[in-house]
DNA sequence: CGCTTTATTTCGACGATCGAAACATTGGAT
DNA sequence: ATCCAATGTTTCGATCGTCGAAATAAAGCG
C-alpha cells in the first residue's frame, strides 16, 4: 500500500474512532439514567473532587443557567451534592456523590485494563510514535478550528 | 519514562484528541450558522450525494419527526433540497446544495493538506502502527461499548 | 378494487438551553 | 460605618430540538 493510500486510511480510522468512543459515553450516559451533558459534570466533577457552580459553568462550557439545572437534575439522581462554601456564601460547592463515583467506576473502570492490555503489546518506541501522533493531532485540530473561528464563511 | 506511564499518557492524548476534534466541528457549525445535528446531516448528505428522508434519520440516528425538522432547517438555511423521487413518490430525496458545498470546503479543505503534511513526516512503518492503533482501539471501545449497554448499572 | 405496508409529515408535549433580570454576598472606597 | 460596584448563583420567560403517535400519501399485492 502506498504511504499516501496509509494517510488516507489513518483519516478515516480517525473518524471511526471517534465515533466508538461516542458509543461508549452514549451507553455509559444511558446506564446512568442521565444526558450526555449530566455525563460531561459527572466527569468534570469526579476528576476535579468538586468545582463551585461557576467553575463548572466554564468547564462544562455552559450558561449559568443551565449549570443550575443540570446541578439539580444530578441532585435529584442523588449523583451530586451542594454545599455552600463558608469562606465565601455566594459560592456553592458542587461534589459527587460516592453513588455515582461508584457507578462509573463500574462502568469506565474495566475500560483502563482493556486499553492498558491493548496498548501494552506495541513497543515503547511504538507507543511514544503514537504519542506523538496524538498531541500533534491535536496541535493541528486547535489551529484549524481557530482558523474556522475566524471564518465568516 | 517508563512504559507504563507512557500508556497512562496516550489514554489521557487520546482524550485531548477528541475534545480537540469536537472543537473544530463546533466551529465549523457556529460558522455555518447550524446545530450540531444539522452539521451531521450536512455531512451525511456531502458524502453520500444525496439521500431519502428515511436513509438521512437512519444514518443520523434521529426519529423521522426531528429528520423532517432537520431537513426544514437546512432547506431554510439553501443548504439542501427536497426532489420527490419519481419512481417511487412517498419518497423524498434530499440533496446538499452547491452551497453548502463550497462552504464545508472553504471550512474543512485546508484541513486536509494539513494532516497529510503532518503525516507524511512519519515513515510509512510509524503510520502502519498509528493505522493499528486507531483500529484497535476502535475494536476496544465497541466492546465496552457493549459490555456497558448490557449493564443495568 | 380494498388492505396492508412503507415513506414522510404533522401534531402536541417535553426537556435542555439561553439571555436577562433578580437575589445574595463580598470587598472596597469614601 | 455605610454605600456601591463587583461577583456568584438562581429564577424567569422564551426558544429550539427532540420524541412518540397520529395523519397523510403512495405503492404493492391478493
Amino acid at each position: 500500500m502506498s504511504k499516501q493510500s496509509l494517510i488516507g486510511e489513518i483519516t478515516e480510522a480517525v473518524v471511526r474512532f471517534q465515533n466508538a468512543t461516542d458509543r461508549v459515553d452514549a451507553a455509559a450516559a444511558s446506564a446512568l439514567g442521565v444526558n450526555r451533558t449530566d455525563l460531561l459534570c459527572i466527569g468534570l466533577l469526579l476528576r476535579s473532587g468538586g468545582l463551585t457552580a461557576g467553575q463548572l459553568a466554564v468547564e462544562a462550557g455552559l450558561s449559568p443557567a443551565a449549570t443550575t439545572a443540570a446541578i439539580e437534575r444530578l441532585e435529584g439522581f442523588g449523583y451530586a451534592v451542594r454545599t455552600k462554601d463558608d469562606a465565601d456564601r455566594r459560592r456553592v460547592l458542587v461534589t459527587a456523590t460516592p453513588l455515582v463515583a461508584g457507578r462509573v467506576e463500574k462502568l469506565y473502570g474495566p475500560v483502563r485494563p482493556s486499553g492498558t492490555a491493548v496498548l501494552s503489546r506495541y513497543t515503547r518506541a511504538e507507543l511514544e510514535t503514537i504519542h506523538r501522533f496524538l498531541v500533534q493531532g491535536e496541535e493541528l485540530q486547535d489551529r484549524e478550528a481557530k482558523r474556522i473561528r475566524g471564518q465568516s464563511v
